[in-house]
DNA sequence: AATTGGTTCTGAACCGTTACGGTCCTTTCA
DNA sequence: TGAAAGGACCGTAACGGTTCAGAACCAATT
C-alpha cells in the first residue's frame, strides 16, 4: 500500500467528489449532515477521503460561507505576553476562557502592539466578536474593533453606549476605601497609580493629567480618592500622585519611594493595584517602616498574593468579569440595546491599614 | 448627514467598486497596495468606504484567498481555563505569546474539552499551524491536529518523528534529582505524580500503569526515578506511587497523605510537579512533620511559589519552551526534516531536602 | 391509476476576496 | 518621431465550501 501518494495539490471537497462520482453536496453532507445520505455512501466518502489524504472541509472556506468563525477575539492594551504576568489579567482570561469553552468557541488573542499603531492585526482577525479589556479609550486598536461589524463587549472601559460593557464601580469602590482610611484618621497621603495614558510618564501626575487620563479604570479610581479626601478637607491638588508605566512590583516599590522622598510624613500609601501595593510594601520594609504601624498601604484588585500579605484592598471578581464578558458576547440572543453590567466589589480590611501613628489608636511599643 | 443608512446587506468590496465605478482589484489595492493606484483615487475609495460603512476587506475571505489565517492554534489537554491556573502552563503561554506577537500572529486557544471526544473544534480552527502542549499521546484531539495539513509542533510530548518537537529531558532531570536524594541517604521514598492517562485514577499506581502512561512527561519522570532508585538497590515495585488526576495543591496534599498513611516511614516525598510538592508541604506541616528534618519533599518545574518556599526541585525554562515552540512553528524556513529541541534544566537544591533522620547529618533538636 | 411521502442525491448560486496577467495611456529619450 | 518604459487600472479565475430548491426513484396509500 502506498503510504501517501505525492499529492501536488491537496485534495479538496470537489476533487473528492469527482473521484467518487458524486456531487460536492454529498461529500459536504457526509461531514456535516450524516443523516442526509445513506450510511454506505457516507462510509465510502470517508474512506476515499482518508485514502486521498483529504483532511475534511477547510475551516476558512467554511467560515466564509457560514459567516461564523467559531472564535472570539480578545484585545488587550498590552503586549500579549503581559496578560500572562498580571494576576488580575490572568483571572480575567480564565473567566473568559471558561465562557468560551462552555460555548465551544475558540479564543483568539489578538496581537496589539501598543508601540506600533499597527491596526492590521485587528482587521486580520477572523472572529465572531471582540472582547476589549482595559485599553486606553483613545487606542486605535479599539477604534478598529468598533469599526468591525461584529458584536463587541468592552471591559473596564467607559460605557460607549453602542456596545455591551462589563466592569465595576471603580470610582465608588475606591471612594469607600478612602472613606475607611479617612475614618482611621489619615489625611496626609500619597498615591501610586498605574499608567494613565499611552505615553510613558514615570513620575508625579498633574491634576490635568489625572482628569484627562485615558485609562477609564485609573481615572475613576483616582477620582474616587479625590472626592473622598476633598470631602474630608484635604486639598487634593497637594496630594502626591505618582504614576508608573510598567505594572509590576518594582514599579510599586519605586513609586512608593518617590512619594516618600517627596513627603516622608505621609501616613498612608494608596496604590491603585495590589501589584503596586505589594511593591510599596517591600519599599516600606526596605526603609524600616513597619506596616501598618508606621505607614498604611492599600491596594486594589484582591489578588491572591495580596491576600496572603494581608493587604487592605478592594476585591473585585476578576474571573466573573471575564466570564460575564464572554457570556454577554456569546449570548447571541436579541441584539437589544447595549447592555451594561456592573459587578460587585468588596472592601477588604487587612493588616496593612491602621490609624496613623500618633492617632487615637496609637499603641506603645510592645516587648 | 444620515448617521448610518439602513444597510440591509453590508457593503462589500464589490459593491464599493460598483458604487465607485472602478474594479474590485482597485478597491482591494486601495487597502493592500497603496502604491498601485493614485493617491487621489485611493482617498476617494477610502472616503466612499467610510460613507458606505464598509469596514475593509473581510478577514475570512482574505484568509481563504491568501491561504493565511494569521494565527496559530494552541491545543491543551485540559479545559481551556485550566491553563490559566497552572503556573507552568502560564509560563509556557507567556513564552508562546511572546513569539506570536513578535511575528504579528494571533494565538487561538482551541477549546478541547477532554470529557467529550469532540474533535470538531480542531477542525473548525482557522489557523496556520498548531502548538500542542502536553496532551496524552492517545488524545483524539492530537490525532485530529496531526491530520490537518498545517505545520505542527508538539511540546512535552514524545517525538513523533513527523512534526517538530520541543521539550526537556524529563527522564534525565528526574534521574539527577533522584541521585541527589540517594546521595543524601534516602532509600525509603514515596511518590506523588500527576495524571498518567485520560481516565481518572486517584490512588496507587501499578508498575503496569506507570509504563503505559499516556502522558510522556509523567512517564519519563517516573522512569527516571525508577532507574536511579533501582540502581541504588531499591525495589521500585515496592515504592508507593500515588496518582492524582487534578493538578493543584489539594491533590498534592491528599496524595502525600495517602503515601504517608501507607508507609509512615518514608523519608522523602518526591512529587512530579512543584504544585503537588507545595501541597505535600502543607500536608507535612499538618502532620507536624518538619521539612526537611523529618521528611524531605521535592518538586519539579521551578515555579515562583516553589522558589519562595525554598523547594528542592528541577527548574525548567517554561517560558523559553513556549517561545521555542512558537519560533519553531513560525520559522517558516525550509520544511526540513522535523526538528527536535531539548531545553536545559537545572537541579535546584533548596531547603526542603536533607539527609533522612538518623542519617549521618542528623542534628539534635535545637533550643 | 393517481397521489402521497420519504429518502437520497444533484445543480447552481453564493460567500468576499486576492493573484495573475493583462490593457491602455502618458512620458521619456535617443 | 518612434520605440521603450512606466503608471494606473481592469477582467477573469480561482480560493474551498454550504445551502436550498428540486429531481429521481421507490414504496405505500387512497
Amino acid at each position: 500500500m502506498a503510504r501517501s501518494m505525492h499529492v501536488r495539490r491537496p485534495a479538496t471537497l470537489a476533487s473528492l467528489a469527482a473521484e467518487l462520482g458524486v456531487s460536492r453536496t454529498t461529500v459536504s453532507n457526509a461531514y456535516n449532515r450524516p443523516d442526509q445520505l445513506s450510511p454506505e455512501l457516507r462510509r465510502r466518502v470517508l474512506d476515499t477521503a482518508r485514502r486521498l489524504g483529504y483532511p475534511g472541509p477547510d475551516p476558512v472556506a467554511r467560515s466564509l460561507r457560514t459567516r461564523k468563525a467559531g472564535a472570539v477575539g480578545l484585545l488587550l492594551t498590552e503586549n500579549l505576553s503581559y496578560a500572562f504576568r498580571d494576576p488580575a489579567a490572568i483571572g480575567f482570561l480564565e473567566g473568559l476562557a471558561l465562557a468560551c469553552e462552555d460555548a465551544g468557541t475558540g479564543l483568539l488573542l489578538v496581537p496589539a502592539n501598543p508601540e506600533r499603531e499597527d491596526v492590521a492585526s485587528v482587521h486580520r482577525a477572523g472572529v465572531d466578536g471582540f472582547v476589549v479589556y482595559s485599553v486606553p479609550d483613545d487606542d486605535p486598536h479599539l477604534a478598529a474593533v468598533l469599526e468591525r461589524p461584529v458584536p463587541t463587549v468592552v471591559c473596564d472601559q467607559p460605557d460607549l453606549g453602542t456596545v455591551d460593557r462589563v466592569g465595576i464601580d471603580d470610582r465608588g469602590a475606591m471612594y469607600e476605601l478612602a472613606k475607611h482610611l479617612i475614618s482611621l484618621g489619615h489625611r496626609r497621603i500619597g498615591v501610586v497609580c498605574m499608567r494613565l495614558a499611552r505615553d510613558r510618564n514615570d513620575g508625579f501626575v498633574t491634576p490635568d493629567r489625572q482628569h484627562a487620563a485615558h485609562f477609564h479604570v485609573q481615572r475613576n479610581r483616582l477620582s474616587g480618592l479625590a472626592e473622598a479626601f476633598s470631602e474630608a478637607g484635604v486639598d487634593w491638588s497637594q496630594v502626591p500622585v505618582v504614576e508608573r508605566f510598567d505594572h509590576n512590583m518594582a514599579s510599586g516599590a519605586s513609586g512608593a519611594a518617590q512619594v516618600l522622598d517627596r513627603d516622608p510624613q505621609v501616613t498612608a500609601l494608596i496604590c491603585t493595584s495590589d501589584v503596586l501595593a505589594l511593591g510599596a510594601l517591600t519599599e516600606a520594609a526596605r526603609r524600616g517602616l513597619r506596616v501598618p504601624h508606621d505607614i498604611t498601604v492599600t491596594g486594589f484588585d484582591g489578588i491572591r498574593a495580596g491576600e496572603e500579605a494581608g493587604l487592605t484592598t478592594v476585591r473585585q471578581p476578576v474571573l466573573e468579569k471575564g466570564r460575564a464578558a464572554g457570556k454577554l458576547l456569546l449570548d447571541a440572543s436579541e441584539r437589544s440595546r447595549p447592555r451594561s453590567v456592573n459587578l460587585a466589589t468588596e472592601l477588604i480590611i487587612g493588616k496593612t491599614s491602621a490609624a496613623p501613628r500618633g492617632g487615637a489608636e496609637e499603641r506603645w511599643f510592645g516587648p
